[in-house]
DNA sequence: CTACGTGCAAAGCTTTTGCATGGAA
DNA sequence: TTCCATGCAAAAGCTTTGCACGTAG
């Protein structure tokens, strides 16, 4: 968790969780705090199944178990605070949504890398696109794959063939 | 569906497949056969599941398990026959990606529709920032979610919460 | 006292795979 | 004969759920 200063930036993210959680008469736990920070507290890409080795093994201890961090995540992702971007192999892959740039991603299938790009144009596009059939759109998702500039090199190796995510 | 004259519009999928697989020393079975002209039959999305009680029913009589079916649709993905499109009740859905434009989908959240939509604007876009990263981009997959029009409407009953894949 | 949460274990689901049988080249 | 394919049943794997027990309010 790094912090720039004195700001912890899970901090936010915990407090609107809290808010949402009022909404709907639910308590923010020490296992939800806990997941909040953990998932929060660096800015990639990840899956449960990630922080259940993580969190379940100090269960009780600042940490949470494998039910709870599936069913925390399923409430953050109504809350807003992450998105599902993808799935790689056959897990659910999270990331922030909060406090964050709209983006989708360039997913290499050689190495699994997935690159991040600015998305306004695509949602200016769809905006337009969603207005002409009378939809009221929420989001989106828009996986690019294809072959990154490194593993196209033929000169060179290639990444290993690896879960980058 | 439509027919135009005497052409059988699963002629074309079943060759095509059907070159693939001499590429890869396979043959084209029946039972093969048969799943492509089944997905071929109508320009629908469909999952899996769709067709297993459909053409196991029949086993060997024009028809093929459950395994055959999965492994068959793999195949017609690696054939550029089909396309994965998204992912309704932890299912994939297919669609048709031979003979038809490309597109993407307005998903509605409410019942499930999914509504096709040229994909060319975003294509281009996409092309542009694949070549700002040296990614040789293969293709895409966009899923946009929200509501749809029918939905919307406030005054009359929404529609029913189906799966209309 | 009541309602909400957790952890555990088991169930649920789709999709894949091992294996024996069978058929085409 | 030698692969390639099928079907069955079982396995795999992620995710959800039932239940009993705790605990905040």
């Amino acid at each position: 968790m790094s912090n720039l200063g004195t700001i912890d930036e899970t901090a936010a993210p915990v407090n609107k969780f809290r808010e949402f959680l009022l909404t709907k008469k639910m308590r923010l736990t020490p296992e939800r705090e806990a997941i909040v920070q953990a998932v929060y507290s660096t800015h990639h890409h990840f899956d449960a199944e990630q922080w259940v080795g993580d969190l379940a093994r100090r269960s009780g201890q600042n940490g949470a178990s494998r039910s709870t961090i599936y069913r925390t995540l399923n409430l953050l992702v109504e809350a807003g605070l992450l998105r599902c971007v993808a799935r790689t192999n056959d897990r659910q892959v999270y990331e922030h949504d909060y406090g964050y740039p709209a983006h989708d991603h360039l997913i290499c299938r050689k190495c699994n890398a997935m690159i991040e790009f600015p998305n306004e144009a695509i949602a200016e596009v769809l905006e337009k696109i969603a207005a002409e059939h009378g939809f009221r759109m929420a989001g989106h998702r828009l996986e690019v794959d294809g072959v990154c500039a490194e593993c196209s090199r033929p000169k060179e190796r290639s990444h290993r063939k690896l879960d980058m995510i």
